[in-house]
DNA sequence: GCCAACGTTGGC
DNA sequence: GCCAACGTTGGC
């Protein structure tokens, strides 16, 4: 099971508009760039993922589950465009800003910090476990 | 609000 | 196929 990073400012969709999505959840939709689609296309429903906030918080806020595989972005016409399916699973107990990501030399390799534009990342098992026991979240959900 | 980093576009 | 110009993202 791989496990995975998706961004989002939360003027255009929160962390707590995903919540109230539920068991349904939401289409990730809206993504523009290669290669966040191609790691959505590489997704499996059950693989989970953080919820970070970008532009304003800052920080991991909880944790996404996918729950239906890369299928056409429903928001364009353009058939390069697709996106998962993904529901709330649970909040971070302590939500994990950035800064301490980026203070934690076991995370300095996270694409979070490498590259902070891309939108939609994968993340490793090493870092997934990490940035669970920060967040309050031990053991790290599978 | 600024600006660096990055991706995309389009002329050649 | 290269690369300059441009637009967008996101941390600060």
């Amino acid at each position: 099971m791989a496990y995975w990073l998706f961004k989002s400012e939360p003027s255009t969709w929160s962390w707590e508009m995903q919540k109230k999505k539920g068991e349904a959840g939401q289409e990730w939709d809206g993504v523009r760039n290669y290669q966040a689609r191609n790691n959505m296309r590489a997704m499996k429903p059950g693989e989970k993922g953080f919820f970070y906030h970008s532009q304003e918080g800052l920080e991991v806020v909880g944790i996404v589950e996918v729950v239906r595989p890369a299928h056409p972005d429903s928001t364009t016409d353009d058939a390069r465009w697709e996106c998962v399916d993904v529901k709330a699973v649970k909040d971070m107990p302590r939500p994990v800003p950035l800064t301490e990501i980026k203070a934690n030399d076991k995370l300095k390799d996270m694409v979070l910090v490498v590259n902070s534009r891309l939108s939609v990342q994968p993340v490793t098992d090493a870092e997934w476990a990490e940035v669970c026991r920060m967040g309050g979240l031990s053991p790290a959900p599978k």
